[in-house]
RNA sequence: GCGAGUGUGACUGAGAGGCCAAAAGUGACCGACUCAAGAUCGGUUCUCGCAGGAGUUCGCAGGUUCGAAUCCUGCCACUCGCACCA
């Protein structure tokens, strides 16, 4: 196997490099991988499908061209390199262990580059033991100068047109780190999202007091505030105004754009009962709860209890201590199936007892909702929907009432892989991608519906995607990656820098020549779009360049995981979109499923993978490769497991087997050989259309299993200890071609062994001969498949050993009856009407039933074989009797044929046609 | 929670109103060849049946239809995405 492999790798290995030619091209890209570690059977699928696409149109006389470069660019590999550094005992496991690094290499890894560089050969080597049919020359990498060069250019175009935008916005942040951090990052606290609230502002002397709300509207049925006794508030100057908050809110609003400085600070007890007010709900004491968080939002909370579960049993339990009895709840919202305190009802159905019952936090999200969805403010409050309202009340504030806005996560712990806390940080200076733009939108929208997208499901979540998508924070800090032209202390941000790098993959081997400074914006704008400036260096090879640009582009069809259609599938579009003209746009995608291992999730971090090199090893390629391709189609979910992949291999085996039988087949033609043709054809005709629409699986049951199963049969016709014939010689032929792009290297080899020309990679692909195409000897031998199968299911039925087999074919006047029946316009009155025919009428009783048992019979019968049969005028008895030989060898017994008119048994009566009677003795 | 998708026999997975007890592959079982095999070949693999038939099945519960794995409604379970990250 390696010998066989070693062989077809030398054969290839300059093979695939495809220059514009002739003829009609297929350009096909995927998603480059990033090389932070060893590729699984996973990667390995996501490179090898679009691989056997690319076998499939080379051998169908396309100039190919299937890329392949390295996304480098980020920050993951100088978090690893750093962890490696500092001996961190997880990741040197699993870059020793599990990734192989040698130890030597390993020490490197503290240089994040050095990591990229040894996980890119590693990629390049195992994808070409895969025999992926990659164009090796044109492969780079992120941070290859003159890509960076391309990266500046593709953004100062997206600057000029007014694509990109500078801006603030939230994000969690780690004061440790001084950077903000992404979900990888997270130590704990991943699912943790950032919610908006209001900061209502009470007046307490010569300060403000800010309650943080998420639902501001309820401020006009507040009663009190709350403040925890126990806990040490501080004063604060806050742009130059004094507030009152939790200490750890301080450090928060510091954060988020507030100049903070603290003054003195204040005992939550200390405020226990003194009066504050606020325009919308006038004054108000506060009273103390110990429920109240320091560490959420200002740490300080206004209460509802009309409309708030907690608030209102917390003012039940104090009221329950004789305290604070003139505090009664002010309802503001009308709610369907609620009273006029929603609250109370709710705690009172469920029987609550004090604020400590676990219950409550499930309770307060019904009132929330059932208010939210179906609440109005009472009409004193403007008697607006609770939706709208509490927007226009948010706004209200913030323009009337000093109020602005607090960020916090919704749930806690959110800490940094450092170790240290996370906050909610407001960035400025941030550049944008302007996707919420709505005529960028509808540009991608217009060009989204004329793409061919694979499977066609997807579409509905591409178009989701185009319309929920927001503005994109596309520059950072730190990372790997090139320098926005126009503000160099920012780098641009990694999905952002990969968008249109299919266009670049074009000329990627002519560019590596370049020295980097001449390539221009300039330069690039003759070579994407045509644009001449005068005076531009190296101009002829620039034209061939652009020719060559113009050959391949746009590409055809972009293969990805579906995990990316809601960043990077969409994305390109909007920089194709910006950038190049019409005729330069995205033709088609094709988005894959996720991969299981042994039926659980493959995940590096948790060790449940399965390296691609050692499934190579174990299996050999042309088996992981078939197997990976034919267990589900590209878009379904996969799932590697041993087993299978094991009888996978027999497969091949078996194949093999096969050609090698076919090279000692006989030139003479047998009975069958013609029907093997004929179904070839077909096989073929349906493998083909199902390579054009990417379904791999649903190729290789026509291309292997179905011809598999026909050689079955095929095999079982032959006379006797036959060799096989012409048709068993053709197959060969077309075998190997049919299955070339699946297992590459087996096919090579045997293409070899039979005689073709050249490499099987470039053999032209086998096409259907329609005139080959024998319907009437299929539905002869189908007649006898059927019959043996009846006779099969008999004898198991009555267990006796048979000495004679009688088959009765229907008279003919029953296939007039076949013929009616099927032909009948309506078949409830079928009956009737042939009934009218003097000739079956005679027949009596006979007749009648015969009808009845055609109906049933061609109700069961596939249409196809009915209105074959019709066609056909086949002579069934004849067929019987040419097959005698083979039937007696099948059943082990005696076979005669006769025509059921002229017999004597009584079950001939039962003969029908197409479903002969049979008499077993 | 929101959006998209999926649920078929022991397993993987076709089927998209009558060809359906439901393709193909795997596994399991039986037999053949063999010193032997995870090899190869043949057969069986929902239940019942001494004549090619009948019955019950396609996540669950209803409904439409002469007829539903397939169409409609509701429910349940799983997968992917929900952004600063490759």
């Amino acid at each position: 196997m390696r010998q066989l492999e070693e062989a077809a790798l030398k054969q290839w290995e300059h093979a695939f490099e495809a220059d514009p030619a002739a003829k009609e091209k297929f350009y096909l890209t995927v998603a480059y991988p990033y090389p932070s570690g060893a590729m699984h059977v996973g990667h390995g699928r996501t490179y090898i499908a679009p691989d056997v696409i690319a076998r499939f149109w080379r051998m169908r006389g396309r100039q190919v061209l299937y890329p392949m470069a390295f996304h480098v660019t980020g920050a993951p590999v100088i978090g690893i390199s750093k962890r490696i550094a500092r001996g961190d005992e997880k990741a040197i496991h699993l870059y020793r262990d599990l990734y192989r690094v040698p130890e030597e290499t390993l020490k490197e890894f503290t240089n994040p580059l050095t990591i990229v560089r040894h996980f890119a050969a590693e990629y390049q080597r195992v994808m070409t033991s895969c025999g992926l049919s990659i164009d090796w020359r044109r492969r780079f990498t992120t941070v290859d100068p003159q890509y960076s060069k391309f990266i500046e250019w593709q953004w100062k175009h997206l600057w000029e047109g007014g694509h990109v935008k500078k801006g603030a916005h939230p994000v969690r942040f780690c004061p440790q780190c001084d950077n903000p951090v992404g979900d990888h990052d997270l130590l704990e606290g991943d699912k943790a999202e950032i919610l908006k609230f209001v900061m209502v502002m009470f007046r307490w002397r010569d300060s403000f007091i800010p309650t943080a709300t998420l639902r501001p509207e309820t401020v006009y049925g507040v009663t009190n505030l709350w403040v925890n006794p126990t806990v040490t508030y501080v004063k604060v100057l806050v742009d130059g105004t004094t507030w009152i908050v939790s200490r750890e809110a301080a450090t928060k609003l510091s954060l988020q754009d507030h100049a903070v400085k603290e003054i003195e600070e204040i005992p939550g007890n200390s405020l226990i009962d003194q009066i504050v007010h606020h325009p919308l709900c006038g004054d108000v004491p506060v009273l103390p709860a110990t429920f109240v968080d320091p560490d959420m939002a200002s740490g300080i909370v206004m209460s509802v209890p009309a409309h708030a579960p907690f608030d209102y049993i917390a003012l039940r339990d104090l009221q329950a201590e004789g305290r604070y009895q003139d505090i009664k709840p002010v309802s503001l919202i009308k709610v369907p199936h609620y009273g006029e305190f929603p609250a109370k009802d709710a705690v009172e159905k469920a029987g609550i007892v004090d604020q400590n019952d676990p219950r409550m936090d499930a309770l307060t999200q019904e009132v929330y909702s059932a208010e939210f969805s179906s609440g109005k403010l009472l009409e004193k409050y403007g008697g607006e929907t609770v939706r709208q309202a509490r927007e226009t009340v948010g706004i209200l504030m913030t323009d009337s009432y000093n109020s602005s806005v607090i960020y916090e996560f919704d749930s806690r712990p959110v800490v940094c892989r450092c170790g240290g806390r996370v906050y909610v940080k407001i960035l400025h200076d941030q550049w944008f991608l302007q996707y919420s733009d709505p005529a960028w939108k509808s540009q991608v929208e217009a060009h989204l519906a004329e793409m061919s997208l694979v499977p066609p499901e997807v579409r509905a979540e591409f178009e989701r995607t185009i319309d929920w998508l927001k503005d994109w924070a596309c520059t950072r800090r730190v990372g790997l990656g090139t320098r926005l032209p126009w503000d160099p202390d920012w780098l641009i941000e990694p999905l952002s820098d990969s968008t249109i790098y299919m266009a670049y993959y074009t000329i990627a081997h002519h560019l590596k020549k370049f020295n980097p400074d001449d390539l221009t914006p300039e330069t690039f704008e003759f070579l994407f779009l045509g644009k001449d400036t005068p005076g531009l260096k190296n101009r002829e090879e620039l034209e061939v360049m652009r020719k060559e640009f113009e050959y391949w582009y746009p590409y055809d069809y972009r293969f990805s995981a579906k995990d990316l259609i809601s960043n990077h599938l969409t994305f390109q579009l909007f920089h194709h979109a910006a950038i190049f003209p019409k005729e330069s746009m995205p033709c088609g995608m094709v988005v894959f499923g996720m991969g299981l291992l042994e039926g659980a999730k493959m995940s590096s971090s948790k060790g449940n993978v399965f390296l691609l090199e050692d499934a190579l090893e174990e299996f050999g390629a042309d088996t992981v490769r078939m197997f990976l391709v034919g267990s589900a189609e590209p878009w379904q979910d996969f799932d590697w497991r041993n087993d299978l992949v094991y009888s996978t291999r027999k497969q091949i085996e078996r194949f093999w087997n096969t050609i090698e039988e076919t090279r000692n087949a006989e030139r003479r033609t047998s009975g069958v050989d013609p029907w093997l043709i004929s179904r070839l054809q077909q096989h073929i005709q349906k493998a083909t259309e199902a390579l054009e629409r990417f379904q791999t699986r649903q190729a290789l049951q026509e291309a292997f299993y179905a011809i598999e199963s026909d050689l079955k049969w095929y095999r079982k016709r032959l006379p006797d200890g036959a060799a096989g014939g012409f048709a068993l010689k053709e197959l060969g032929s077309i075998w190997v071609r049919l299955l070339a792009p699946v297992i590459p290297f087996t096919c090579e080899r045997l293409w070899c062994e039979i005689g073709g020309e050249g490499l099987v990679s470039f053999a032209p692909w086998p096409s259907a001969d329609r005139s080959r195409i024998d319907p009437n000897l299929e539905l002869a031998e189908e007649l006898l498949l059927r019959t043996i199968e009846d006779i099969e299911s008999i004898r198991k039925v009555i267990q006796i050993t048979p000495s004679s087999i009688t088959i009765c074919v229907a008279p003919s006047w029953k296939k007039d009856v076949f013929a009616s029946v099927a032909t009948a316009p309506d078949r409830n009155t079928v009956i009737r009407e042939i009934m009218k025919d003097e000739q079956v009428r005679r027949r009596g009783k006979a007749a009648q039933d015969a009808i009845k048992q055609c109906i049933t019979l061609i109700h069961r019968l596939p249409p196809g074989i009915v209105e074959q049969y019709l066609k056909a005028e086949m002579n069934e008895i004849e067929i019987f009797d040419n097959a005698r030989d083979f039937l007696e060898r099948e059943c082990s017994a005696k076979v005669h044929v006769v025509d059921a008119g002229e017999s004597t048994l009584a079950k001939a009566s039962a003969a029908l046609p197409f479903k002969p009677a049979i008499v077993i003795e």
